[in-house]
DNA sequence: GTCATATTTCGTTATATGACGAAATATAGG
DNA sequence: CCTATATTTCGTCATATAACGAAATATGAC
């Protein structure tokens, strides 16, 4: 019981479930997740943990980069037909959308060149 | 993106979450529903009404009842293979069943039975 | 070893949320 | 009309949560 109110809860944030449709394309680095949601690395970190913790995503460590991808095979999500529909809606928001196009460039962006972007706004 | 989190957030409450599990079996009247919870009415009440806002109940009166239902008819809701997972455990865990053998006799009992009880424990 | 860097954990703050009782609203009976 | 009753809304309080910056941890380069 603790597990469903606990993947809900996680679901329950914006910010954790452009998380989640980043990730549906495939793995991703921390630093380029931050580059996408432009919060504090602790923020964006601790919304992983809590998704990680839910079970929602798997992590692998490279050397100082941590790349997180979705855990298993997810498949379309249905929870009922008012989910079905609030999920492909989701894809079609334009958040969603406008993520994707971002995600483009930061997926272009060479590792080093983002890392050196975080430092500076962290300054 | 706001109905998604609101749907989610909506559902990250265990005492909602035994509502909709409650209201699988068919449609509950407020009172039969404070029986099951043993929470206070306003509080029953607040519960429903996120969840009706949130999609996932209808309502309709009957003088001075008023009954709850799921919206339209959900199918067995999937949300990836962890939250498969887990709302098949949720079927089997004590809780669910606790409150299934509860709402048994809650259903057995008639209507005035029950209200009086309820007015009896507000006071 | 030192210094740099990416990420996580910790502590703080403002805001949100779940519980309750009281008040308000809607319905029924006499 | 008054009284009774079921439910909802409102206000309060204790606890949880999302944001941040600082500190801690882990890795890499020299």
């Amino acid at each position: 019981m603790r597990e469903a109110t606990r993947l809900f809860s996680a679901l329950s944030d914006e910010n954790r479930l452009r998380l989640v449709f980043a990730l549906r394309h495939g793995e991703l680095c921390v630093c380029q997740l931050i580059a996408l949601l432009g919060l504090a690395p602790s923020t964006v970190s601790k919304h992983l943990s809590i998704l990680r913790d839910a079970g929602l995503l798997d992590a692998r460590k490279e050397g100082r980069w941590v790349y997180y991808r979705l855990a298993g095979r997810p498949k379309v999500p249905i929870l009922g037909k008012q989910v079905a529909k609030i999920f492909q809606s989701l894809e079609r928001s334009p958040l969603i959308r406008s993520d994707d196009r971002q995600l483009e460039k930061i997926c272009k962006e060479n590792m080093d060149a983002l890392c050196r972007r975080q430092a500076r706004r962290a300054s």
